[in-house]
DNA sequence: CTGTTAGCGCATTCAA
DNA sequence: TTGAATGCGCTAACAG
């Protein structure tokens, strides 16, 4: 309740004196005034009205984080370990910056737009994206925003991202896949509505095809449905005696644990009668048996990353690469087995 | 940028009126200017100015959601398994009640304080706070305010929170055990520092020992150092051929999934040569191998119990039960062998 | 049914 | 070096 005017009474000053001292322009006071002023500040435990803040100036030290819904899975995307990482790391840096966190999550942009003016916020890190939502999103509004995870449909916009190499991590995969011996491949792909980098890791698959003078087929793309019963009738089929693959790439370790778990169930193994591939390399892949072969990136460098190139927006400094594209590297372990040449 | 005032000029009618649509007292305008004004507010895309909210009437909206770190883990609070779904559920559930979310981590109590300050908070939630901590927050904020899995050291103020039956817990699955052979057990306790729910639920181990007319000498309650290698060490030591010990009893899956990672790489069998239950099931339990026996807790649950009791002393209607204790039942896999009678 | 007005706490400009 | 005055956008009390 304290506020400005209160500790200036009791300090026996004006106001402007006080928000001077709490501005640090200690050049504009004594430091007689400004030593018994500060005193006064902190015994009050004065803390200011973000409120009146963000009236008289249009700015709030909120930086909105928006995790946008795919419909993939049952749970909430907040429980994904992946999006606890990113959002973990970037509380972490919004708050050593001086900023507040908004959390939201939504699947509609018109609710993005609401919530930046609403709020004035400061800056806006935007998570999974549709593609063609980000046009919209980033043509009607002005506040600092960066992307992760989100792949454009137009080149109208410099889109600030926080990406990964994808296809690199489909490539590298695949190419290890052949090395051991795999021709014979399907690619799942999260999810059908909002694809993501799936199209962009398949086509590394079909890079190291290529590269070993073979094709993948474009419907060795399988996406995954979104029931868990669904999904699992389909790991059946395809680990089944008579189907052709002798390797599952998966393009989520999730799934990858999902299909492992389920296929052992059933009395299939991995790796001896199907090889599993993932991609994350999350905790799943590591707790797993088999522990899973999979493309390694850095998630809660992400979220760092992403805090770091906002803030840069902010300040206004420059940001070097607008579109990063963050490494991968492959991480082999024993959910592969190799094919003996026949 | 379309304030009340500019939606007001182009209706042709005054602040106050846009006000009354605005906020549903069709009782005070004609259905005529009130299609009117709806219709620009539609076309202005009009939101509002919640700095000027709060300035008015001093509240935000803003619920905020505070996850004290336990020191406990090396990663962020925010990555584990229980706090996303936590939190999932209470973002949800916040988001549905039209309110918003601030989300913060922190282990200083005066941060919470001017936190709900500064913004005007309509309320809180407050995650693992230690009891000491609660008593200085409560008796210094009115705040609605609710915790989550705190323990209070103290009977002067209503504590409202959503807790565990950790007792009945440990109960349950000691009497498991006991009812499987095992009478030389260890329990280990989650964190020296911020002991949380260890103490009752060792309780419930110490009450199914001497139901048996038997009794858990409190040196079997056995800390987790914070280090990973410190950890593993001990986990070495209790499962060694030399040990005492013919069961492990874990406060969370998380470090019984680790121990048992690590016990199964130094060529130990869980739990062939010894058993291991763990505290949560959350999604590692059911992911390792052998699947772990655990006490089954629903921390979705919490969150949206959490909220719904924060809305009701929002909105100052009875809340029923103070201190909530959600039900735990024993969730039997396969991380326990019988041991024969001898 | 509609309009006017004061005031919330702070930043900022101008005056002393 | 310090003080007074204005306005940010909204609410709510009051007047018409």
């Amino acid at each position: 309740m304290s506020t400005i005017k209160i500790i200036a009474k009791k300090a026996g000053v004006s106001p402007t004196t006080v928000a001077n001292v709490l501005h640090g322009n200690f050049s504009k006071v004594s430091p007689a005034t400004r030593e018994k002023v500060q005193g006064i500040i902190q015994e009050e435990k004065y803390a200011p009205n973000m409120g009146a803040i963000i009236l008289a100036h249009s700015n709030s030290r909120i930086i909105g984080v928006i995790m946008f819904m795919e419909p993939r899975r049952d749970e909430t995307v907040l429980e994904d370990p992946f999006s606890s990482a990113i959002l973990g790391a970037m509380e972490r840096e919004i708050r050593d910056n001086g900023y507040f966190v908004m959390l939201h999550t939504t699947s509609d942009e018109n609710e993005v737009l609401r919530l930046s003016k609403a709020w004035k916020l400061d800056g806006l890190v935007l998570v999974w994206v549709p593609g063609d939502i980000c046009r919209v999103i980033s043509s009607s509004i002005d506040t600092p925003l960066v992307y992760i995870d989100c792949y454009f449909t137009d080149n109208k916009h410099i889109y600030h991202n926080i990406g990964l190499q994808d296809q690199r991590g489909g490539y590298e995969i695949t190419r290890y896949l052949l090395s051991m011996g795999h021709t014979s491949i399907a690619f799942l792909a999260n999810n059908p509505l909002f694809s993501g980098g799936d199209p962009a890791r398949f086509n590394g698959c079909q890079e190291a095809f290529r590269e070993q003078g073979l094709s993948l087929a474009k419907d060795r793309y399988i996406p995954l449905p979104k029931g868990r019963h669904e999904r699992e009738i389909l790991y059946s089929q395809l680990a089944d005696e008579g189907s052709p693959y002798t390797a599952l790439v998966f393009s989520a370790d999730y799934y990858a644990a999902e299909a492992i778990l389920f296929l052992q169930g059933t009395g299939i193994d991995v790796p001896s009668q199907v090889s599993v591939t993932g991609f994350d390399d999350n905790i799943f892949s590591r707790m797993i048996r088999p522990r899973l072969t999979t493309v390694h990136q850095d998630s809660s460098e992400k979220g760092r990353l992403a805090i770091s190139m906002l803030m840069k927006l902010i300040r206004k400094e420059p940001v070097g690469e607008a579109n990063v594209q963050l490494p991968i590297h492959l991480e082999i372990r024993d959910s592969v087995r190799r094919i003996p040449v026949s």
